[in-house]
DNA sequence: GGGATTCCCATAGTCATTCGAGGGGAGGAC
DNA sequence: GTCCTCCCCTCGAATGACTATGGGAATCCC
């Protein structure tokens, strides 16, 4: 996952994908192509998924038995592997969003500091 | 770097060390191992600094120019390598920081969704 | 003095995740 | 039939974090 504008800002937050695929998937079963588009529209461009990295990212979920997969027919009337939230990936999800919010606030608190 | 309590919580967000070790040298300069503890003790214990991340951090950083180091002795009467920002690490603090918060705030547009 | 403890630096090996660069198949438009 | 878009996938390299381990030197306690 890269920052966009500007574009060489870099890599950034390893390990943070996973948690916007699961969040992603909350609102309904997806494909990854979808799923890539969703978490760049809703970040408002500020995202970019790379497909080398999103479809590693959902094998890894898959495996870990927090997405289930279907094949199927987009929109578009392409082959399709749709991926599903299961109840343990629900609740990963939130394990995650629980560390992730830990974490920004601690390095917040750190960043935050006056330079006095 | 590690999220504390949980202990199990496990590796989270790369990239982010070299930001809050150029963050706690604007106080001034400061060796290793008390850069680990302004770290910890600003963000009110919830990170922790493991020696196997800090000090090749430290290395890291100095290669590239963001910060250089000078050998004295410590409050404690030890042998002791300081370290302090050079100006290009002044600003690539600024840049860190800037892509910080732009990253945070993507991430929080996609986690923040209600679920409808 | 001598042993344990604290302070301080350092590296080797391993692991996970990401990226860039590829490859491929199949539908739709013209 | 050609081109473009959609959709899936994999490999190799890079990065940065962790665990484990080492050592030296000052200090403390008995």
């Amino acid at each position: 996952m890269v920052l966009k504008r500007p574009p060489e800002a870099g890599d950034v937050l390893q390990g943070t994908l996973d948690m916007l695929i699961l969040r992603t998937l909350i609102m309904g079963a997806a494909h990854g192509h979808t799923i890539a588009q969703m978490i760049e529209q809703t970040s408002e461009n500020a995202l970019e998924v790379e497909q080398g990295s999103l479809y590693p990212a959902l094998h890894r979920l898959e495996d870990r038995g927090w997405l289930a997969s279907e094949w199927g027919v987009s929109d578009n009337n392409r082959k399709a592997k749709f991926y599903r939230l299961t109840a343990r990936g629900r609740k990963e999800l939130s394990a995650a969003t629980g560390r992730w919010r830990r974490m920004t606030r601690a390095i917040d608190l750190i960043l935050g500091q006056e330079t006095e």
